[in-house]
DNA sequence: CTTGACCTATGTGTTACCAATAGGTTTTAA
DNA sequence: TTAAAACCTATTGGTAACACATAGGTCAAG
């Protein structure tokens, strides 16, 4: 299958498999005829598991990693949990900052009900974020 | 002050400073002497909102357009309202998705310590990511 | 008066693609 | 049959938000 074929198949623009074709993350052949790329039952795999496994937060480069062992005849399980392993405390250290920003937006709209909106006076930007600021530096 | 006494007075790197100046978001004045930037108290407060909005996920072409609004002389509250209200569910949809995948690597991890380190046949790379993949296809 | 710490500008590298260009190929419909 | 539509190719440049390297000018201290 070509290009195209192989993109919807796996629900990615073209120019999404070329670039992983160009990495090397997925093989192809070339038609003698036209120099056009033909991807075979394993690209499909390939590009599926990159799907996944980029979806799970893990970079290309990561996964470049994880081919390499498979490829050479490696189980890359080892690999790929230790990189889960260190991903866990990430997640959750991001999941923790979007919640608190998440609060403090909540919060700030729900007080710019009643708040008016400040022009600014040389000493304000805007009153908002400012006082969030404020709030931050007191509590450090 | 110099490049440097600002970046640490935000606790930043002198090249985000300069960037930031690059990009016009602080302005400085030049030393006729020497040619070096030279920031005061508005550049300070500038690079503060900066990394306060920037935390909460503005890109930097939106705090542009905040200072602009700010800049002439208009309440930059209204902008800063109606992007944190699109932000707020953009923020839901991403805590959503990372919790999801924390889940996903918790169980895998979980279910790992049953499960052997599978050598790849050619036919899967790696048992837990393609589990995954083929719990996610039937619950699709 | 030299060394180290600071400043300058410019250019490149990063991540994971998307878009545009310019051109060759294949399919389809008139 | 032929001409347009749809597909393919490679290369280049753009995106966000800096970090880093280069090559060089400046300044304070010993």
């Amino acid at each position: 299958m070509r290009v195209s074929e192989l993109a919807k198949r796996a629900k990615v623009t073209p120019e999404t498999v070329r670039h992983y074709t160009r990495l090397g993350l997925i093989h192809a052949q070339r038609d003698p005829n036209n120099g056009y790329q033909l991807y075979d039952k394993l690209g499909v795999q390939r590009l599926n598991f990159i799907r996944q496994a980029s979806e799970l937060g893990f970079s290309l480069k990561q996964i470049e990693e994880i081919f390499e062992q498979s490829d050479s005849g490696d189980s890359p399980c080892p690999l790929v949990r230790d990189l889960l392993q260190k991903k866990v405390p990430e997640t959750k250290a991001k999941i923790a900052q979007l919640q608190a920003h998440l609060l403090k937006m909540e919060g700030a709209l729900k007080a710019w009900e009643e708040m008016p909106d400040g022009t600014p006076d040389g000493h304000s930007i805007c009153c908002l974020i400012e006082d969030w600021e404020e709030k931050e530096s007191e509590s450090k």
